[in-house]
Order: C-alpha cells, then sequence, then structure tokens
DNA sequence: TTTTTTTGTGTACACTTGTTTGCTGTCTTG
DNA sequence: CAAGACAGCAAACAAGTGTACACAAAAAAA
C-alpha cells in the first residue's frame, strides 16, 4: 500500500502549480499541457488535481491571481528604494529583471498568458499590467517629475511604460537564464525606450497641444 | 471508394495551414494544436498531414514564412499611399489594424507564437519584427523627419515603434473583430502612443545628448 | 506511350488523454 | 476520543493521439 502523504493542507495544490511552471520553463506552452502531464510532474496521481482545479484554465487563472499578489508585494518594496529622480528608470528596469530572472517561470507563462486561449487569463493578465500602470502613475506624481501632464497624458504614457517593459519579457524568454551579456543588452535597450518615452512626455504639451 | 481530389499541387498543403489559422482565429492557441485536428478541419485524413510537414512546428514555420512574405508585400504597397509627413502616423496606424482585421487568424498566430513553444518560430516572428523595423527606418529616412537622429537612435525610435504597434495585437485579439468602437479606441490609443514617441524622439538629441 | 514520382486514402497499433467511481488514510472539530 | 470532512490513491473506460504501412490515383518525366 503506498504511503499516504497528506502533510500540509494546501500542498498538492502548490506543487501543482509549481509542476505547471516548471513545464513552461522547459520551453513548454501552458496551452498545450495536460492535467496527466502536469500531476505527473507533480509527482501525484491524475484525480488529486480535481481536489483543488476544474480544469487547466482554472490552473491558470488562480496562478494569475496568486502570484499575481506576491509579485505586487514585491513590486511595492523594489519601488521605496528608487525614491531619489534621477537613475530612477535605470534602476527600475533592473529591478523589474531582477525579479524576471529570480521568478522567470512564472514571467514566462505571464508573457504566453498575453496572447493565451484562456480568455480568463488573458484578462487577468492584462488587468495586472493596469495595476502595475496605475502604481507607476502613482508614484510619478508623488516624485512631481511629470507636474505639467494632465491625468489622462500621464496614463497614457505610463501605460506606454508597462507595455515597453512587459514585451521586453519576449526579449528575455528567448535568451538563457545566465546569458548575463544578452541580458544586460536588453536591459539597456528597455532602458533607452523609456528614456525616450520620458523626453516624449516631458514635451508632449509643449509640441502636441499649443494649437 | 472515397474520391480522389488531388486538384493542384499544394492544394491540401494550402488547406492545412489554412485550418490551422482557422482554429487558431477561433480562439484555440497553436501550441494547443493537434496533427489529427488539424487535418480534421481541413477536411483531409491524418496522414495526409505527413506528405506536407514533418510535425506541428513544421507547419507554424512554414506558416510565418510563406505568410510573412505576404505581408510585407501588403505594407509596402500600403506605405507608398504615406508619403506626405503630416498624418502619417494616423494613417499607418489605420493601414495597419486594417490589415489586421483582414488577416486576423494569422496576425493572432504572430502574436501567440511571439511567445510560443517554438523556438524557430519565435525566431522567425521577431525577424519579421526587425524586418519591419528597418524599413520603417528607410521611410522615415527617405522623408527626411529625423535628420537629427543618428542611425542607432532612428534604430531605436523604429524598434520602439514596431513593438507599440505589435502589443497592439494583444488588445486587437481581445475584442470581438466588429466592435468597431472598440477597435477606433485602441487606434486612437495605439496613435497617441505613437506620437508621444515622436516627440520624444524629436527632443531626443537636445535633451539627452547634450552634456 | 510507358515509367516514375508525387500525393491522398484506409487501416491499424500502441499509447496518452480527461474523467468517473469507490476506497482509505489523516486531519480537524467537537 | 469520536465523527465527519478532506485529500490522496488505484483501477477503469471511452475517446483521442501520433505515426507506420501498403496501396491507388493523378501528375510529371521519359
Amino acid at each position: 500500500m503506498a504511503e499516504r502523504k497528506r502533510r500540509k493542507p494546501g500542498e498538492t495544490r502548490d506543487k501543482l502549480m509549481e509542476a505547471a511552471l516548471t513545464l513552461v520553463g522547459k520551453g513548454r506552452h501552458f496551452a498545450s499541457l495536460g492535467i496527466r502531464e502536469v500531476t505527473r510532474q507533480a509527482g501525484v496521481v491524475p484525480t488529486a488535481f480535481y481536489r483543488h482545479f476544474r480544469n487547466m484554465d482554472d490552473l491558470g487563472l488562480q496562478l494569475v491571481d496568486e502570484l499575481g499578489l506576491v509579485l505586487r508585494r514585491m513590486m511595492r518594496e523594489a519601488r521605496l528604494n528608487v525614491l531619489q529622480a534621477d537613475k530612477l528608470m535605470e534602476e527600475s528596469v533592473a529591478i523589474f529583471i531582477s525579479h524576471v530572472q529570480q521568478n522567470r517561470n512564472f514571467f514566462i507563462f505571464m508573457a504566453q498568458g498575453l496572447a493565451g486561449e484562456s480568455r480568463a487569463v488573458q484578462e487577468g493578465i492584462r488587468s495586472e499590467l493596469r495595476f502595475f500602470s496605475s502604481e507607476l502613475s502613482n508614484d510619478l506624481r508623488r516624485l512631481r517629475l511629470v507636474d505639467h501632464l494632465g491625468d489622462s497624458d500621464l496614463e497614457l504614457t505610463c501605460d506606454l511604460v508597462v507595455r515597453t517593459v512587459a514585451f521586453s519579457l519576449t526579449d528575455l524568454i528567448g535568451v538563457a537564464p545566465d546569458d548575463d551579456y544578452q541580458i544586460d543588452q536588453i536591459k539597456k535597450r528597455t532602458t533607452r525606450f523609456l528614456q525616450l518615452i520620458f523626453i516624449g512626455a516631458a514635451n508632449w504639451q509643449a509640441e502636441s497641444r499649443p494649437k
């Protein structure tokens, strides 16, 4: 008779989520994962899956919700260290990328999910991005770096920033996790993108609204 | 005895590719498609698949190569109509979005492939984006709109533009193909993004290189 | 024309998939 | 300590999967 595990409540649930992320990290796409495959990777019997999730979409959704929370906490802490305005972008990008490297599988999952096949997951990720964008707005307001911008223009700018950073995910998943040179290139390039955007924002009113 | 079809050479091949795109258009992710599923959608026996492709990755790759070419031709033609500088961005975005609507399934496939599971497809799409970026560079040079920018700064700007437009794909696939209002919103927003970027580019040298 | 190559078909096989059902051990609550 | 909810297990099933093989019709080459 095989041993019963049942260590802590919720442990199998976590193992299943982690197993899915592991497979994603190995190059698989989340949409192509099957229940049996995930349970196998988790070292659990297939039926155990149904104790925690209704189907793979459900797992994906819970992944976004749960890890999204963790992510927000991390980002919030990180932002406390970037209170002085100069070097703001460079540091922010560096912090973001270091988070990506620490939670590589999850971020790959996020990148996949943006065009994934579950509408719910898609929407979850989009809302996560919206959240980052609004947090960024608040930060910039607080630092009084954008006093000349109206609310809707500020929101536009932050949205573009978040998109740009999010797109850099697709660059990051294309290189080996330990290819420091390439990662540094991506970091520099993304930083320059952001500088370009902020220069645009700084001159926005003067050039586009003068009329 | 079932009739033999065999009308034109390569017809089944096209049917298979189109079938895959059709399924993608119906909300499925390319990575989750199976050979049998595609052949079924194409109205062809499963073994016929192997006459044209080694596996699904191969099909994806050929899809990028083949439709990428078509796409380039379309874009090139379209760009001939936008030779005057004013309204350049607005029109370009409008043209792009109209192409997306005409070839919706293929563009969804492209968006999926950026973070897809086949490294080869990923690289193919990335190179497609690079191509657009370099074409855009040429156009801007030709129109003499960016004389103050060095080559590498121009390239940076165009890359950011292409990324921004590409990201708008993920917005587009989130709305119904006939939801004209939403699509118009996306169009306007994307246009403003590009304006922001170009204002940044216009002030790039003056602000970031003066030192 | 005849011959060869290409392309689509039907059948077949071993394997994987999602899901159901019934059981047993363990934790939690009273 | 007893009772019941919870979580994991094994076995089973129908349905679907990728791929192999041998054959036939059409097209291309001779």
